[in-house]
DNA sequence: CCCCCCGGTTTCCAAAAGGGAAGCACTTTC
DNA sequence: GAAAGTGCTTCCCTTTTGGAAACCGGGGGG
């Protein structure tokens, strides 16, 4: 007799695991979520803004992950008639329905950093 | 003059970027989140049961994830002393602080699907 | 004329992540 | 004595990720 899964084998628990996928697939990588969450905070910023904002990202990757952000609908890139030429990042309404994961991550990413360090 | 970084420039900016450059580091990979999120809803499995839980994964993974996870305190191994020999992985009481995080990743991965595959 | 700023893309490379298959030690069962 | 189960580790390989540096094109300033 073969034993099968229990946990996981009802359908809720299988609609979880591939949520779960699902999420990280668009959300994995270094720098995604500090992205969002600058653009969560800052309301329009350009490219050169966000570089500066998120410490140790380099243009690569910057433009890699807006690209992937702004393909699933995450955020938003505008083109700006100025004179030198201007580009406005800015988070989507889809974008910010991920402020609640976002301040759930940095909420216990902070009291994790807590709890290593020692309650000062 | 040199343009300065403005939004993440104050002290709770940075303090948050920081903390999900933390919990990304412990949480980070193709499989926490569901070797946590199985343990959270089975009390107590053996590794082959977590093995059987998880759709995909590979001895190598679950055995080099579940260290990873046992190191930062997560999740708790004990082996029993039981005839062929069988080893116990369960959630620690601050490993059970994710499930606010992991539900939030979860209903978030949900409300995804629905958005890509329709109102239906 | 040269350089800097904006907003990137391209190239090259190193490191990390991930996966398959096999092996290993021990025990029980057939 | 052979197979099967439990709990891994090791080896080898491919894919993915990430980063540094160069380059590009247009515009403005000195």
């Amino acid at each position: 007799m073969k034993k099968k899964a229990l946990v996981n084998n009802t359908p809720v628990c299988q609609v979880r695991m591939q949520a779960i996928s699902d999420a990280m697939s668009l959300l994995s990588g270094k720098w995604k979520f500090h992205i969002l969450g600058t653009l969560i905070e800052g309301d329009k910023l350009g490219f050169m803004d966000l570089l500066r904002e998120i410490n140790g990202i380099g243009t690569k990757m910057l433009s890699k992950e807006l690209q992937d952000l702004e393909m699933n609908n995450l955020i938003s890139r505008k083109v700006m008639n100025t004179k030198p030429i201007t580009v406005e990042y800015s988070i989507t309404e889809y974008g910010r329905t991920l402020s609640a994961l976002i301040d759930e991550l940095a909420k216990w990413g902070i009291e994790y950093r807590k709890s290593v360090y020692g309650k000062l």
